[in-house]
DNA sequence: TGTCCACTGGAAGGGAGGGCTT
DNA sequence: AAGCCCTCCCTTCCAGTGGACA
């Protein structure tokens, strides 16, 4: 009996505590509010090209761009909700659908998730892209319904090794259509990746394009506040924490999705902390938080033999400071694997895998010539080793690698 | 100036896991 | 069920490389 009403009582003070959020979600950064303040050009700009979508008339392919947290996302999100709301009304056949193509992956994985998008079922591997790719069209032939895509982080598609012929299919789709049309709004944040795209993709990409400037302090202000009214109850919010959030996110770039975390992450503290108010002290524990938790996220999400290289980084690093060369790194590598136990891998696809943790920022690893004692990699952690230790050792499968002396280590002091 | 080291990183191919067609 | 084709992740192979050293 006591237990149930322990239980009971488990949330209980969860609940009564909510004295500082009315609506935590207003904070999100895939929340879409009603009113996008300093973004009233941009999208008077978009729906004034995709207007014409009203009336059945193809409009041109957009490219957005602009730094992270500059609102591009939301305000596409924002516009395609109106025009789908008007759409509606005035029966016209359009639909949008929104891919993040950084989180979808690969090709495969953006045309299939495209489809499903629009109600094509398409199972998860086992298909040829150009087999999706032809469903893809006939549906769209058989609806005759007008498709606008919006394509996030459309970056991520060319900075991989494989081609950006998915785009070319995408901008060529048209070509397939007989009653419809498909139009693309790519995304950015990254202003220098038209140049690694094919000529004839960038052409029709970008027949139109929308730039985003980073918000300046007062700006991220007004946006602060507007969703912090809606956010959090009243008198909560001390307005010089929320100064705070928007002059440390301005120091970032202008990156509202940052203030936004900011904000958020210090209510949650305040709320925990069980006191009335969030004040500029919540904000600055938030953004320690925010780093932390990113961290950890990154690290505990890694594949077994990415964690194992990491951890062999991290154990050369307790030896050497100034960091590890690949051949070092291989060998601890090596004699670790074999105490988790797994087959390890080639030295090729650690020095990918290597590759991959300093793309991530997890590693430094820079290439560096000794002359004739050859040509390497200088590898160093790119985050705190405390941070490794306490994420991983939460890992079973690798814990204990954190206790052992690899043999190679040894060997190499006895020289 | 040529040699040589310890790799790097591109290319090709293998095989596991899966779906489609017949 | 068999044969084929796909993606993804990996291995194998190997030409290429920067720069210290003889």
């Amino acid at each position: 009996m006591s237990i149930g009403k322990t239980v009971d009582g488990l949330f209980d003070k969860f609940l009564s505590e909510t004295k500082i959020f009315t609506n935590r979600n207003v904070l999100r950064h895939d929340y879409v509010p009603d009113n996008l303040p300093h973004r009233s050009e941009q999208i008077e700009k978009l729906a004034s090209i995709l207007a014409p979508t009203l009336k059945l008339s193809k409009v041109s392919n957009i490219f957005l761009y602009g730094k992270t947290g500059t609102g591009k996302t939301a305000v596409a999100r924002f516009v395609l909700n109106h025009l789908g709301g008007k759409a509606k009304k005035v029966s016209a056949r359009i639909q949008t659908s929104y891919i993040n193509c950084r989180l979808a992956g690969t090709n495969y994985r953006i045309l299939a998730d495209l489809c499903r998008t629009i109600g094509v079922s398409i199972p998860f591997t086992g298909l040829a892209v150009g087999e999706v790719l032809n469903r893809f069209r006939n549906y769209l032939n058989a609806s005759k319904t007008s498709l606008i895509v919006v394509l996030d982080e459309i970056d991520a598609l060319i900075k991989r090794q494989d081609d950006d012929s998915i785009l070319y299919e995408l901008t060529r789709i048209n070509e397939g259509l007989r009653e419809n049309w498909t139009s693309l709004i790519g995304i950015s944040n990254d202003l220098h990746f038209k140049e690694f795209l094919d000529p004839r993709v960038l052409s029709t990409l970008s027949e139109e394009e929308v730039v985003f400037k980073p918000y300046l302090a007062d700006e991220l202000y007004d946006i602060l506040s507007d969703r912090a009214k809606a956010a959090f109850m009243k008198d909560v919010l001390v307005d010089s924490a929320l100064r705070l959030c928007a002059a440390l996110a301005a120091g970032e770039h202008g990156d509202a999705r940052r203030a936004l975390d900011l904000l958020r992450v210090a209510g949650e503290l305040a709320e925990r902390e069980g006191v009335n108010n969030v004040v500029e002290k919540h904000v600055k524990q938030a953004q320690n938080k925010i780093d932390r938790d990113r961290v950890s996220e990154v690290l505990s999400s890694l594949p077994l033999h990415s964690k194992i290289v990491l951890i062999s980084a991290y154990l050369l690093g307790t030896r050497s400071p100034e960091g590890s060369i690949t051949g070092d790194l291989f060998e601890v590598y090596k004699e670790l694997s074999n105490m988790v136990p797994v087959e390890p891998l080639t030295q090729r696809r650690v020095s990918g895998l290597i590759n991959e943790l300093d793309a991530m920022g997890i590693l430094n690893a820079r290439v560096v010539s000794f002359g004739r004692y050859g040509r390497t990699k200088k590898i160093r952690l790119g985050v705190s080793p405390t941070a490794v230790n306490e994420v991983l050792s939460e890992d079973r499968l690798v814990e204990n690698l954190f206790k052992y002396t690899p043999k190679y280590l040894a060997r190499k002091s006895s020289r």
